[in-house]
DNA sequence: CAATAAATTTAGGCAAATCTAAAAATATGT
DNA sequence: ACATATTTTTAGATTTGCCTAAATTTATTG
C-alpha cells in the first residue's frame, strides 16, 4: 500500500465510525481535504485491490480486508503518539502531525517491539484505544461530558476534538486525562455546566463540555 | 525536499567521501540502483534548487547547502539506528532499512529529543559519526585491520562494508565493536592474518580484515 | 588524429496522485 | 412527476520519478 492508500482507508475507517453504511464520495473528499473526482480514482484503485466495496453512485465501505489494514495503520500511529509523549516528552497536542508520518513506517517488528518498549499501552494520549497486534483493542464506557447527570463525578478519559486549540484549553484549565471530574450543575439556557477539577471550579461551555469524553465514576 | 531527493543528496554525499571531485553520472546510477536517464533528471533538479553544482557531461558535486543537508538525513539515519539497537534490540545487521524509512520523517523537534534520549551518541552502531544538530561530528583515528602491523593490537571502531553476511559473520566469531583484537600474523601470500579476541584465536581473510576498522591500541 | 567505445543527455512514454471542467446519475422540492 | 439542484463520474491535463531508445558528447586507442 502506498501512503495515499493508507491515508484514504483510515479516512474511510474514521468516518465509518458509529454507523456502518456507505462512505459517500464527497464525505471522503472533506476528510481527505482533496477533490471528489480523486476520491473517484482512489476509490476505484481500493476497490480492485479488495480492500473496499464499492459500486458507482453507491459511496465505500471497507472490506474485512480493509478494515484489518485500517486497524493495522491506526495502531501504528497511536503507539507513536504515545512514545512521542512518554518517552519524547511531547505534549499531546504535539504528536499529531509527527504520528501521521510514523504511521507509514513498514516494520511489523519495529511497531511490535515499540508496543513492549511502552508497555503495551491500551490508550493513546487522547484516550483513543490502540489496536493490538491482532486488531483488537480494549473498549470503555465513556460518554461526554455534556451527557453526565448532575451532580455526579467522573474521571475525565478522552478527547473528541483532538485540535490544539481544544487541547490548549484543557492544558490551561488543569484538565488532564485520569483526573477526576465534579459534575456540580448545569445552566438550562445554553447547557454550560459547572464543574471541579482538584480545587478548582469553574464554568465550561456546551462545546467544550461536547468535547470531553469522561467515564462515570463508580464511587 | 521529497524522499527521492533527499536520498539523491545523501548518494552524492557517500560517493563523495574520500575525494572531493565531481561525481559522475554513471557512479551515482549504480550508488541509487537506477538508471543513468533519471539521475540526469534528479540532478537538474536538483541543481535547480541550489543542492549541487552540475553542469552538462562533468558530473555533480554537492554545494554547501547541499551538503548541510545531505548531513542532516544522515544524522537522522544514524540515530534512529542507535535507537533501533539500545531500545528496540534490533541487531546491527536489521538495522538499515528501517533507517532507510525514517531518516525521512521530517520534525526538528523530533531528532532532537531523540538525540537526547540516546544520550547524543558520537557514533552509530556500525562506527560510523553521527553529526550533530549543526552538521559537526567526531572523526577517529581508525585504520582497515588489513593494514594494522604485526604483532600489534587494536580495538574494533567499526564497518566498511554493513551488509548483513559481513555483520552476521561478525557475530558468529564474536567480534562487535568495543573489543579487543590482537593481531598475531600475516600470511604473506594471501594476506590472511591471524588474530584474536578475548580467548579465541581466528583466521581472517584479506576480504574480512579490509572491511573491519580498528584503532591502534596505545598500550 | 581519426574512428570506435563509453558516458551522458535528450526525447518521448508510463504510472501514481492530483486537479479542472464537463457529462451523467441521483436526489429534492413544489 | 418533472424540473432543478446536488452528487458523482469521466475526460483530459499536470507533476514527480522513473523508464527505453536514440542522439550527442567525451574518452580511448591503434
Amino acid at each position: 500500500m502506498t501512503h495515499s492508500e493508507e491515508n484514504y482507508i483510515k479516512g474511510i475507517y474514521h468516518l465509518s465510525q458509529g454507523g456502518k453504511k456507505a462512505i459517500s464520495t464527497n464525505a471522503l473528499a472533506g476528510q481527505m481535504e482533496t477533490k471528489p473526482s480523486s476520491v473517484t480514482d482512489m476509490v476505484k484503485k481500493l476497490s480492485e485491490k479488495a480492500l473496499v466495496h464499492y459500486k458507482k453512485y453507491q459511496g465505500v465501505r471497507l472490506t474485512e480486508q480493509g478494515t484489518r489494514q485500517a486497524l493495522m495503520v491506526i495502531r501504528k500511529h497511536r503507539l507513536w503518539e504515545v512514545f512521542l509523549v512518554e518517552k519524547l516528552d511531547f505534549s499531546w497536542d504535539e504528536v499529531h502531525e509527527v504520528a501521521e508520518q510514523l504511521e507509514h513506517i513498514e516494520s511489523e517488528k519495529l511497531i511490535d517491539r515499540l508496543d513492549a518498549l511502552l508497555d503495551f499501552p491500551d490508550f493513546d494520549p487522547h484516550g483513543d484505544p490502540i489496536p493490538d497486534k491482532h486488531g483488537k483493542f480494549k473498549t470503555r464506557d465513556k460518554q461526554l461530558l455534556s451527557n453526565m447527570p448532575v451532580p455526579s463525578q467522573a474521571i475525565c478519559v478522552g478527547v473528541r476534538d483532538s485540535s490544539t486549540p481544544f487541547l490548549k484549553f484543557l492544558d490551561r484549565n488543569n484538565i488532564a486525562l485520569g483526573r477526576e471530574i465534579q459534575i456540580l450543575e448545569r445552566e438550562p439556557y445554553d447547557h454550560s455546566m459547572r464543574v471541579q477539577i482538584g480545587q478548582h471550579s469553574l464554568r465550561i461551555s456546551h462545546q467544550i463540555a461536547s468535547n470531553l469524553f469522561v467515564k462515570p465514576n463508580a464511587e
